[in-house]
Order: structure tokens, then sequence, then C-alpha cells
RNA sequence: GGGCGCUUAGCUCAGUCGGUUCAGAGCGCCUGCCUUACAAGCAGGAGGUCGCAGGUUCGAAUCCUGCAGCGCCCACCA
């Protein structure tokens, strides 16, 4: 037997070769043949692919663990269990970093143009790209590595391009001109799940439009009625006041909205206003979205730089002026003293020729939500522009209805209605994007004059199919990111062909997330899946928390306050990293990291594996080298404890395969936990030892070594899905029992599956009570202070059935773990401990000859008044006035609190006192 | 403005159908042990008005209502 196994377990030494070795004999790949031809049931994850620039961080520790216990989970059960991992090509994210890179030495893209841009961005993802899916394998993901895909290969972006065609086809993709999201750093429309709303505190400015003398009387009409907005200065001249948080729009205004039905006002709808700073004047139009109770009920309009003007534009006919370049500049259709500046530095400009000009009514504090760019974070402009749509609302139907009739289920189940009401508001989607790393829209425009035709086409045409004209360019934007990530699931697999993977692996199963791209990717992959596989993707998403530190703050680069797992995996091991995450993984719940103490935030899942590698090593060491015979064949010869053990490994399969399948993941952790170590750990090895040492004779030992076998080898799969490396180290060590069949490897050992002749309640029973009888002995012994190496005699005058049947042949557990020497029955006499069990047994633990009674009587005389000492010290300070009346409250109560536990205390030494001497 | 979630031991969190696996775990703390698998361990222990106030019930951490604090998501209120 392997008796080299060094006391610590040693991670780096295992981990590497084991998953080499995993890699070569190819377990994680799995062909269509097995469940096309072998008829295995398919089980199917596609990774969220992360970003092909992205380092592993904690979150991608996490999310990927999950998955891994799953597909590990499943292939166990004989599933041909697929886990398709890739990389996204994170279109802006990656088109940043690359600009970053060229910054450095003074280029632009625009420097470079377009072809080699994209060069540069191809190798450079060339370079770095696999440098994620190798930190994957070293946290021990069993992906299926010879699947790997990115979302710009070709055969991906074939399918990319298939589904453009579709939907443009389809009429369910169209262009037009839209108020939409623009980064101004990023040059690049937005969509609206991309701008993210942070709350700022901002100011609300009052600006005053001069209205002219002719509606003058109107306007004071108007005031009387209670048009507030309206005003006169020191020169008896009318003016209106509509307010503002970005007061450089005023430059691009067309218009100043009432509601319709606002009396007050009605006198003034048509009459047009003088528009500051710019010259011009604009009219007053009445439409219903301004609100007659918010504010003055008066709004100005700005058509091109915002949504809500935009609309109002449309309905109105005001007119649309766009003042602002892509880089968020002044442009040509502002007033020449603005043009060119910065809008922040324009706002400022504003506000103090508007001021000069006698125009600027005060302005107040106003927090409010502004959207920044999910990727760079600069503030957002709302801009028109000339974008590509989908059109939402058909796709999203089936996906509504796959979540209403159960098709698809959410764990947690809260996130369904989340799910829901947005399919249900949903919006069309911006899939334009003014960048150059990404799928290039498959659209051309005929140059021709005459012809001007647009084509939307498979493949690249050479010709315009209607005149025939060779002038055609390509349209220069490419698509959202996510364009390409909602096929994903499909497009892995070859689609658009019909491909036998195709078959074989669509629909897949669970989907392993964060909560964050439950817009962005999940609900758009079940639209697709409906949309072009008339399927859904999977029919479990799993939707875990936000790794954070210790203090709560989301892990950011910025902060600092990262931890990375590469770092987490040198010191303490992939096992370590992947229980700790697993453990804390409450439902819906974030996990909480201390990324200044490494050491303390990963000692329990190294603790752990560090327990199971040694409980192993004593499994190994005690069963010797003799042939270990099967269950059956011992099975007259079992004890109390195998047949309890039995029934626990029984037990905790059940519970934690339930657990699995409703992605309870801490409770399949926990379970696991306590199996192992509290009651196989912490009990059975106890128990069994006397026996494997031969103690209680030959078939004593058979019977605990067959069950050692068996359980320890049901421990190891129960818990490989959570800590692969320590447990196939181990089970490959394991000796096997003689006849039985030996799985090829731990990986794919069956799953445990309850066994019905194992359950055993009365072993159950008859075992609690020996525990509690063990424990209650331990303790007293502790209290009377008997010395740890003395043996003590016990008494018990009446016994439990139960508790009869576990002391018959079990008197060797007590001598063990209690160092119980001798059990008598009858009443307990003389100097000793007396205790009662649950079931109402009474003990009693004969003291004398055992106890050094002097020494301990003068112990606890001794301690008794050091208590008395410190109690008079704390009842005069009660007593002081003064401290009572000037005190804080707490510091009162605290101090009374401690003379109660001290007067408590105090009993009990008392008591012990009395048994101690006799009475 | 709407919606969702959280509040349980010093810290981080479990707690399913309302009731003998309900007041739990890990970490931390105290005491004693280097007992031949493990000191990254073993044994024993201290520590909680389950956010607050009502209600339903024979019985509430659990169900209902209100309140407070914290967090998240969505939304076009200038």
């Amino acid at each position: 037997m392997d008796t080299a196994l060094p006391p610590r377990l040693d991670p780096a030494s295992l981990e590497k070769p084991l998953y080499a070795r995993w890699k070569e004999e190819g377990v994680f790949h799995v062909t269509p043949k097995e469940v096309l031809e072998a008829g295995r049931e398919p089980y199917v994850i596609v990774i969220p692919p992360p970003n092909v620039t992205a380092v592993l961080h904690m979150g991608h520790g996490l999310n990927n663990t999950i998955q891994d216990v799953l597909i590990r989970w499943r292939r166990m059960q004989g599933r041909a269990a697929l886990w398709v991992p890739g990389t996204d090509h994170a279109g802006i994210a990656t088109q940043n970093v690359v600009e970053r890179l060229l910054q450095r030495d003074g280029l632009s893209r625009q420097d470079l143009g377009r072809e080699a841009f994209e060069e540069r961005v191809w190798a450079f993802v060339k370079e770095t790209g696999g440098t994620i899916l190798q930190q994957l394998e070293a946290i021990g993901a069993s992906c299926d590595w010879e699947r790997t895909r990115f979302t710009l290969d070709p055969e991906l972006s074939r399918a990319v391009r298939e589904v453009f065609v579709r939907l443009y086809e389809k009429d369910l993709i169209y262009r037009g001109e839209y108020i939409i999201n623009w980064c101004p750093r990023c040059l690049t429309a937005l969509a609206n799940e991309e701008a993210e709303g942070h709350e700022v505190e901002g100011r609300l400015h009052h600006l005053r439009y001069p209205l002219p003398e002719p509606a003058w009387e109107a306007a004071a009409r108007a005031r009387s009625a209670g048009a507030e907005a309206l005003g006169k200065d020191e020169q008896g001249r009318w003016y209106l006041t509509v307010s503002t948080t970005r007061p450089e729009t005023m430059l691009g205004d067309t218009g100043v909205a009432v509601h319709p039905d606002d009396e007050r006002y009605g006198g003034l709808v048509g009459v047009e206003v003088e528009l500051p700073l710019t010259g011009r004047r604009i009219p007053i139009v009445a439409d219903a979205f301004v609100d007659p109770e918010f504010g003055s009920g008066m709004v100005k309009v700005t058509p091109a730089h915002d949504p809500n003007d935009f609309e109002i534009a449309s309905r109105t006919g005001l007119e649309i002026l766009n003042i602002l370049e892509p880089d968020a500049t002044l442009g040509e259709n502002a007033p020449a003293a603005f043009r060119g500046m910065d809008r922040f530095q324009a706002r400022k400009e504003v506000l103090s020729a508007l001021k000069v000009a006698g125009l600027y009514g005060g302005e107040e504090v106003h927090t409010h939500s502004v959207p920044h760019c999910y990727r760079c974070d600069t503030v957002v402009e709302p801009r028109l522009s000339d974008q590509w749509f989908v059109r939402m609302r058909p796709l999203a139907q089936p996906a509504l209805a796959a979540s209403l009739d159960g098709t698809i289920t959410f764990h947690p189940d809260r996130w369904t209605r989340v799910y829901q009401e947005w399919l249900e508001n949903i919006r069309d989607w911006c899939i334009s994007r003014q960048l150059w790393w990404g799928h290039r829209i498959p659209v051309w425009y005929c140059q021709d004059e005459s012809c001007q035709e647009v084509i939307c086409a498979r493949e690249d045409p050479a010709e315009c199919p209607a005149c025939g004209g060779s002038s055609l360019e390509q349209d220069p934007d490419v698509l959202d990111t996510w364009f390409s990530s909602w096929l994903w699931p499909f497009s892995v697999f070859g689609w658009p062909e019909e491909t036998d993977d195709v078959k074989a692996f669509y629909p897949g199963h669970a989907l392993v997330t964060a909560p964050e791209i439950l817009f962005f990717w999940v609900a758009r992959m079940i639209m697709a899946g409906y949309e072009f596989r008339g399927e859904a993707p999977f029919t479990s998403v799993f939707l875990h928390g936000t790794v954070r530190d210790a203090q709560g703050r989301k892990m950011s680069k910025s902060l600092g306050n990262g931890i990375d797992p590469m770092e987490v995996v040198d010191r303490f091991g992939a096992d370590a990293l992947r229980f700790t995450v697993l453990s804390m993984c409450g439902v819906g719940t974030d996990i909480h990291l201390d990324h200044e103490d490494l050491e303390a935030a990963f000692a329990p899942g190294r603790n752990f594996a560090n327990k199971l590698w040694n409980a192993g090593r004593f499994t190994l060491m005690s069963l010797g080298d003799d042939p270990v015979p099967s269950l059956d064949e011992v099975e007259p010869h079992l004890e109390l404890a195998d047949r309890w053990i039995l029934s626990r490994l029984s037990d905790a399969s059940e519970q934690m395969t339930r657990s699995l399948e409703r992605f309870r993941i801490h409770e399949v952790t926990e379970r696991g936990y306590h199996f192992f170590w509290g009651e196989f750990a912490d009990w059975y090895l106890e128990l069994v030892k006397p026996r494997l040492r031969g103690e209680a004779g030959g078939e004593s030992r058979q019977a605990a070594r067959a069950t050692l076998v068996r359980v320890f080898d049901g421990v190891l799969r129960l818990l490989h899905p959570l800590v692969p490396f320590v447990t196939a180290g181990l089970w490959e060590r394991l000796p096997w029992p003689e006849g039985a069949e030996r799985p090829d490897s731990l990986l794919v050992a069956p799953w445990p599956e309850p066994v019905e002749a194992w359950a055993s309640p009365e072993a159950e029973t008859a075992m609690s009570s020996l525990q509690e009888l063990i424990t209650r002995i331990r303790s007293l012994r502790k209290e009377y202070g008997v010395p740890e190496g003395a043996d003590v005699s016990l008494v018990l005058p009446a016994v439990s059935a139960a508790l009869d049947r576990a002391l018959t042949g079990e008197s060797r557990a007590l001598a063990g773990m209690a160092k119980v020497a001798q059990v008598s029955r009858g009443e307990g006499q003389g100097v000793g401990a007396h205790d009662v069990l649950p079931d109402g047994t009474e003990i009693f633990l004969p003291l004398e000859g055992v106890v050094d009674l002097d020494r301990e009587r003068s112990r606890l005389k001794q301690e008794m008044d050091r208590l008395a000492g410190q109690l008079t010290g704390i009842r005069k300070k009660l007593e002081n006035r003064n401290f009572v009346e000037r005190a804080p409250e707490a510091v009162v109560e605290k101090e009374r609190d401690k003379a109660f536990q001290m007067e408590a205390q105090r009993g009990k030494l008392e008591e012990k006192l009395m048994i101690l001497e006799g009475r």
C-alpha cells in the first residue's frame, strides 16, 4: 500500500499532472455519435464566453466552478455531458484595449486605417486570446477543448450573417434615424441596455426665453391664470422659464411645449419665443407628453438630443437641429461662439452667457440618473443618428411563453418575473455599432445615382442585382457583440448547417451566469433559439451572485480589490478555491471574499481538501494489503457503525442529488461537508480504528474493511464534482473489492444513487444514542477534570432499548472514543457525575480514584475565590451611584450582565464541589 | 416613480410544508490536548428578544399588515 502520501496535501504536485492526464485521455470530449448512434442522453452547457481579452477573475472562477460541478455530476450520471468553451470578440471592449495600445505609440486607429487596424486586433487576439481558457484548466474546468469556439470564427460569422439576412427578409431588421445612446468616447451607438444609469447629484438650471412684445398681453393674462413659467423683468419684459440639467442643449431647442389641455398656457400656443444666444425664434407647441403638474408645466424641446423631445417633434412637426458632433463637441448648427467646444465646456459658457444677458433664472440641486457607457463610463449623449434595429416584439412572444408555461425555469425563481417584465416591455434593439472590430453589417449600397439599391446578402455581392453596376459600398458599421452571442447555443455546433452536432447537442440544458446579463444575453439567446431553431436553447437558467470584497464592494481593477484566482490556485489549490466559493454560494446571495487576507478567505476550502486528503491517507494505510472482501461477503458481520455509515451514505446521495437538481449549490456543499467530515471522519473512522487493527477479531476487521472501502468510494464520488483533484488523486489509489468491476476513472464512475437496502432507521437511532452518550461522557470528563488519559467507568441504571442495542458489541466504541473502560448496570453510588440523556437515560460516572479529588476540590475552590473576588468588584461598581447614573446605559448593562453570568458560573461550581465532596 | 431582495451569534451566512434534525454552520473567541490520518487537526465550551411594532394561530425566525435601515433592477418626468 502506498503510504508515501505526505501528511499535507500538496495541490501543486497533484493537480497539474491529473488535469494533463484527463485531457490526454479525452474524458471531456463528447462526439455526436454517442448521442445519435449509441443513444446516450446528452447534457449540454455552453460557457458564457468570456471576453477574448479577459483575464480570469473571481467572477469567472465562481461561474465556471458551478458549471463544472453540474457537468461532472451529469457525466457521472452517465450522460453525454458536453461543456462547450470559447470566447467572445467583445467589440467595444477589445477595440478599446487595442486602441489604448496604439495610443502608447501615439497612433489612432484612423492612422492605421480600417484594414490594418483589424489586422492589428487579430494579431493581439491571437497572441493573448487563449489566456483565460488556459486559466480555466487550472481550476479544473472539464470543457471539451476540442470544441473551443470564438464568436468571430468563420462558421460563427456565417451564422451571424445568415441570421441578419433572415431577419432582414422577414422585415424584422430595419434601418432608421432615431435617438440612440451615443458614447462620445467610444464613438459608437449603444443599445439601451448598454447605457447604465448612475445616480448623480446635478443642477437643474432655470433658463429664461424672452417673449416677443405682441405676446406680452397674452402672457400677463396667462400669468394671472397661474402660469408659473411666465415672469416679467425689471424693464417689464415678459419671458418664460424652462428648466434643464443640460443647459448646452438649449442651443438645439426648436420649440417649447405645454400640455394641450393646460388652460394656463392655452393663449400662448403658436407664439414664437426668442431663443437666447442663437438669434432664432421657436414656437410654443402643445403636446400631450408634457406633464402639466410637473414644474411649471412648460418644457423646452431639443429634438436631436432627447428621445422624448424627438417624439414631440415628430408629432408637432418641430424642426430637428443637431448641434453635437460625434465626439460631443458643438457642431456647425451651434452659434459660432460655441462651435468646437466640448459639451461640458459649452454648458459653462452657455450659463455665463445667459447670466450676462440677464436670462438666467437660477439653479437647484437635483439628483437624477445619468446614463453612462457600460464600457468606459463616459456620460452617454442621446443623439439622433442612422442605425440598424431589430424589431423585438415578434421575437419576444415565444420567449415569454416559454417562461410562462415552465419550459424554461429560472433559479432562483424570482428572476422569472424580471425576465418576463423585460420581455413584456421590450424595445427594439439597436444593433449597429460604429466600430471596426466585429461582424460587418452585410448590407451594400449601390453607388449608382439613379439606382441606390440596398442589398442585404449571404454572400458578398460583386454587382448590383438591380442595375448591374459594380460600384457597391458596404455599410461601414459592425454588429453589436451580442448579435453573435445570442446565437452561441447553436452557432457553436455549426448552424446553419444541419450538422450532427446540432442534431445531437441542441437544445442544451443549463445556462449558468450572473444576473447582469439576463437581458443582454440570456433573454436574447432564448429568443434566437425559438426564432431560428423553433426550440429553447436550454431549460434551466441558474443565476448566481456577484463576488465582492469584505466590505461588499464589487471587485474591480480600479479599486484594486480583486483576487487573482491563479494566485489562489498556486497557494491553496484549485480544490480549495472551488470548495470555498461553492460553500458560500447561497441562493441569490453575493459572495464576500477578503482580498487582503487570502489565507483566511480560502481556509474553508483548503482545510476541507486537506482533511479529505488525510482521511484518504488513513483509509489507505489502515486497510492493509490483503484483498478487500465485497460488502455482500461480510454482510452477516456488519456492525452497528457499518450499517449506520452505509445508511448515511445513502441519505447523503439522495440529498445531494436532490440539491443538485434544484441548483442549490451551497446545500450540496454543506451536505457533502457534513457527511464526510461530521459523520464519516469524526465518527465512522474513529469507531472503526480498533477494528481495523484487528482488535475485534478477523470477521469484524473484514466487515470494517469492506464497508470502509465502499463508503470512502462513495465519499469520493459524491465530492468529486466539488473537489475533483483531491478526490481523483485518492480514488485511483483506493483498493478495490475482489471481483467488483472498477470504472476507468473517477470522472466516469457512476454517481451514487441512494441504496434502499442500506437505509436503516434502526441503525440511525441506535447510533445517535451512542453518539449522545459519548458526547455527554466527554463533556462530563472535562467538566470534572478527569485527566485526558484516565479511564473511567460508566454506570447505567436504566437503558433505553436503542441504547442497549447500540451498546451490545460497541463497548469498544466507548473505550476508544470516551475512554470508558467498563460499563456496569445499576444505581450510581459515591462521588461521581450525573447526567441525563435526552431519552431519559440516567448516567453516572464514578470519579473516586479517577480524579484527584483533593486537587480538583482545591482547584474549584480557587476558581470560586477568584470569581468571588471579581464579583465583589463588579457589585461595588454597580452600587456606586456615580457609575450607574453617569456611565452610558450600555456599559452599565454590560456590567450587570457580567455579574449575572458570574453568579451563574459560581452556582455551577458550587454544585460540582458538592458532588466531589460526595454530598 | 415602479418592482424585487435583504435584516438570525463578534463576522459571513444556512434555515424547505408554521410544530422534536429549530434556534444552526463556517470563521473568530475561551479551555485542554502535538492521542500513530490530519495542529490546515482533536475534544469541550461561551455567545442570539431571529430589524421594530402589531396581527393570524393551540403554536411564528417561518404566514399577514405597517414601520425602519440597507442593497439591487427597471423607468422619458424637463
